[in-house]
DNA sequence: GGGCACACTAAGCGCTCGCTCAGCTTCGGC
DNA sequence: GCCGAAGCTGAGCGAGCGCTTAGTGTGCCC
């Protein structure tokens, strides 16, 4: 149902890293799991339904659910800075820059929406370490976004009074896509992006 | 704890048409704890714990824990709208409206978080009946901002040449204030109001 | 001041949850 | 061909869930 989705945007398979085998099924089980109903709502019976197994085995792999929601989280959270590393760092203008950021950056949230979900929006499930562990990750997305501002604003291109709170507007935005995105709308999610993109340069004033 | 909150901007006290007594603090107790943890991983027994009273007076009040979530998610849209409609029937310029619903429904988002977020984030935990009635609602949400939109570009006010999809942007981008706002962070509900309508008409390229 | 409607509680029912454990199968090493 | 490790299952434990029911206290009407 939702492999078309996961593989769209022609992106390597997720989840390769996830090893063995009946790990990674489980793992993507209860990503499709957690984005339909959330974390709380999901049964452990389900998770290991969907993968094919009995509920037992799955904590033959994973300590408890909340260990799988924690890898999910971490490996989605990597994903995404990665994302935003890679267009903060290369060559280009500070308009350039930004524009590929939030353009790659909503391509994947619309494209990995069932990932980008459980990453985004069950945060709160996870217990105050792993919590920590993952806020730490979203300052780092933070301050990429926010550098790229700096440095359009410190270059003459932007036109930009608050830059945190600019900032933190942009990402919101992006954000939220996977909340609203549905896979069998009108948009793709190149077409987003770019939309997403436009209305981004508009909001800090690119020339 | 949110006493504060809930009363900020000066409106009027919320829950107000909710009687009698004993039935508004069983709401308002839901509110919180569904914003705090979740729909789903809110027991019944924690809603009249807050609320003062045993689990079982629940039950007079309120058929099941899905009806509290349905009133609440009724009163909260109806009130969202009620909010844009005011804001885009007032005098004024197309950049004027949007502006002030804007600013208006940011602010609610904001200084009334707690409410929002149940509202905005809960809606998948409705049963098929109330879910459907609420997404109608929001229909009328999304047809408010639109028009305005439309008439700003139709006024010659307005760049905008993707209309639908900038609204669900524009929209989006007030609604996940209720993720990210916190009441103790360094800005108000009125400062917010004002950056994003600034934001928002750069978004529709308003002269 | 007796009776009754109403708001509420204490106790608990039936169920499903996350998780465990004893035992079965499979397979590589020798 | 035997053995132990690894992967998995069927059965089920203790806990806590949403919700019900029998009974209690309180205040209003006549």
């Amino acid at each position: 149902m939702s492999t078309a989705e996961e593989t769209a945007g022609g992106e390597v398979e997720p989840w390769e890293e996830v090893t063995p085998d009946a790990a990674r099924r489980l793992l993507v089980a209860a990503v499709e799991a957690f984005a339909e109903r959330g974390y709380h709502a999901t049964t452990t019976r389900d998770i290991a339904g969907r993968a094919g197994m009995s509920p037992a085995a799955l904590y033959i792999h994973y300590k408890t659910k909340e260990e799988l929601l924690h890898r999910i989280s971490r490996i989605g959270h990597d994903k995404a800075l990665d994302i935003l590393r890679t267009a903060a760092r290369r060559e280009g203008t500070a308009t350039e820059r930004l524009a590929d950021a939030v353009s790659s950056f909503v391509r994947w949230h619309a494209g990995r929406r069932t990932t980008a979900r459980v990453v985004q929006y069950e945060l709160e499930a996870l217990g105050p370490d792993a919590r920590a562990e993952i806020l730490d990750l979203r300052r780092q997305v933070d301050a990429e976004v926010r550098g790229i501002i700096q440095e359009g604003v410190a270059a003459g291109e932007f036109d930009v009074i608050d830059v945190h709170g600019t900032t933190l507007a942009v990402l919101s935005l992006c954000i939220d896509v996977a909340r609203w995105f549905n896979v069998n709308g009108p948009r793709t999610p190149e077409e987003v992006g770019a939309l997403y993109a436009d209305l981004v340069l508009r909001m800090v004033g690119a020339k």
